[in-house]
DNA sequence: GCTATAGGCAACCAAGGGGTTGCGTATCGG
DNA sequence: CCGATACGCAACCCCTTGGTTGCCTATAGC
């Protein structure tokens, strides 16, 4: 049986898509070929080890995943993360939503916490 | 940096995004009414002007917007930016799904960059 | 007027992030 | 076996960030 686990915050993964340079590696990886980090490097400009750090940092969120295979590891993107943190997105948003319709209902009802 | 073709890029809203707290007072702003500083502050466990910081990170991103009232500044969401966000994920997670469907016509494409 | 409340500004600090370089190891191809 | 390629590890550096505190201004209410 697959654990549904409960989502947890989704802070880090967006987090992890904050940066320039590792939404342009999404995007490559998004083209669905696994690609090695040496191939990734080249165009990214910055030094292996830092396309490598990167790397890690999306790994961490959970939005990529790596495979060693002979001399070099491929990546490739993990969507499942991408289209959870869709869903806090819209979580939000809806929530902005059905504020505006119940405020139009009740009008007022004001909660201090 | 010199900024390549893309006038907005989504990596700033995404960073903005990945902070626990300011999530959290994104769900708060997402109950659809404004709310000062000192309200916001109350539960977050931070001092106001932590908050306030938070804040503008916040409305960098253009994710919320403040006019001040009286003596308090009431602070909303900005829904615009949430849907963008929501979409560039959509792009990225979409453009793979291509990438598999051309993968499973073409076999193999391959364009080194 | 006086006082309490809401907030802005600036300085400060510790921690983390993005980037680098140097060096070591494994794999591939002759 | 030898060299080139692909990668990992660790140290280092600088700048940003998250958080604080102290002090000042402005508004509201009596």
């Amino acid at each position: 049986m697959p654990q549904r686990r409960r989502a947890a915050t989704p802070a880090p993964v967006f987090a992890a898509l904050g940066d320039e340079l590792r939404l342009r590696l999404l995007a490559r990886l998004g083209r669905g070929e696994p690609m090695s980090i040496s191939r990734l490097t080249t165009g990214s400009g910055i030094s292996r080890q830092g396309v490598t750090k990167h790397l890690r940092v999306l790994a961490g969120a959970g939005l990529v995943r790596s495979s060693r295979q002979g001399k070099e590891s491929l990546w490739r993107l993990e969507r499942r993360r991408l289209e959870e943190a869709r869903r806090s997105l819209d979580l939000i948003s809806r929530q902005w939503d059905e504020s505006l319709s119940k405020l139009k209902m009740f009008v007022e009802s004001d909660r201090s916490d």
